[in-house]
DNA sequence: CGTTGGGTTGATCGACCTCAATAAAAGTGG
DNA sequence: CCACTTTTATTGAGGTCGATCAACCCAACG
């Protein structure tokens, strides 16, 4: 499961020599889409001085929940589950992360959620504390900061609609368009949907067992609305998910 | 059920005659709880003079989804109910506002969600647009706002794990919970939690149907756990309550 | 009063879970 | 490169928690 399907991702930057030359953000392929795009090229330049470039092989743990947060991050490639898990073990899945998006943008003392990356991971990370002291000599990128806040927490109520008054059909189809339109952002809009995460992942995003994930995608597999190819599912016929997922 | 239950909230301020004159932040209860805590006095001027009083009655919509935020609120007394409705008629609310609670936090150009009061409620409202250029002024407002807006994630993605893996005994326990925690902050913690809102409201709330949420309450009501008052319940046993909140 | 909008309780049903077996895929070590 | 193990995905049979359907209670109110 875990093969190819870095394919479907956005490859992790060229590797340059002279890394961390005032070059380095410009040639970041989700500058536009991601935090950065409200800095000026000088700007940017201040800010790539306080970045941290790294990397993580999949399945390794990014930070856990409740742990201090000394750093942020700014995903530019791969993907990342986030999760919280209860003392009894249940595990709710509260989103997936895709490049450009942003980890720790409430900037609390300490994280919320656990995130593990899901394929090979690279992300600028910043340390919290320094990040903040260079928000506070730049408003505009505080409020830059605050709009995808405020996306997130529109996701999160979408989040809430979709687990609390929605059958388990029309989850998994409100997943595939949720996801679809998230990547479409990204690449060129492919009618193939990466699913980098498990079936427990899915499963515990949408309040489901695998095995009813499972039978769901199987289902719209034989009534030819999707296509389950390695990785990723195809969909046939979009109007008919559209319709489960909105309905 | 709509009878006393304003006895239970933060009453209204008293009306003074020289409204909106300096003092009218000074008198404000929810002042050090709401945004405003992060303003000095000089600065509440300012922006006290942005401010439009406002009163709802019980029932009154306040806002609706989809329509252009023109306002963003800030409760001075009273609570309300924030919700999402899906095309055919089933209703997700994502949340109940009490006093301190700010709507509209995201200043997105249109809401999230629609909110009605569920008592009487006072709020001071600005215009989106001018509170969006008060901000501009005031960075250490736009922090708070910020940090608000995070919490208000995290609650958000609290309530994802509730409605996800959590099962109706447990619902209704987290839910007690959450809101004698919120209700705590506000008034010298009283054993007994105020429910301004139906039974119906806390079904759409944890993803139940009323005669769920009657049921647990009546059971955990048997075990002697809780008692149910007029508008509310008193918790009779806290530890049990939280042990199944938090299980 | 009669009406209306909550709230509670009971009987039945079904969507999804649980348990179990199998299949397919992905490492792992020789 | 091939056996072997481990992980992930699928499929089936049966059980259960919460939904549905329905009756009834109660307080508020014109």
């Amino acid at each position: 499961m875990a093969g190819s399907q870095e394919a479907f991702s956005v490859p992790p930057l060229a590797l340059c020599p002279n890394a961390k030359a005032e070059t380095h953000c410009e040639q970041c392929r989700v500058r536009s889409l991601s935090l950065c795009g409200a800095l000026e090229a000088d700007e940017l330049i201040d800010l790539d001085r306080l970045s941290r470039p790294m990397h993580h092989a999949a399945r390794e743990t990014i930070f856990e929940q409740d742990e201090l947060a000394d750093s942020v991050f700014n995903i530019t490639s791969g993907s990342a589950r986030l999760y919280r898990l209860l003392p009894d073990g249940r595990r709710q899945v509260v989103g997936f992360a895709l490049p450009g998006d942003f980890l720790g943008l409430a900037l609390t003392e300490r994280n919320a959620f656990s995130a593990d990356a899901l394929t090979p991971l690279t992300a600028c990370s910043f340390s919290r504390q320094s990040f903040s002291d260079f928000l506070d000599s730049k408003p505009h990128l505080l409020r830059k900061l605050h709009a995808m806040a405020g996306h997130e927490l529109s996701l999160a109520q979408e989040q809430m609609v979709i687990l609390g008054r929605r059958t388990a059909e029309e989850k998994i189809a409100a997943f595939l368009i949720g996801l679809r339109k998230r990547w479409a952002r990204l690449s060129t809009s492919s009618v193939t949907i990466p699913l980098p995460m498990t079936r427990q992942d899915i499963g515990d995003f949408l309040g489901l067992t695998v095995e009813t994930v499972s039978r769901m995608l199987t289902r719209l597999a034989r009534e030819k609305a999707i296509l389950i190819v390695p990785d990723g599912v195809r969909l046939l016929n979009v109007a008919r998910i559209e319709a489960l997922a909105e309905s």
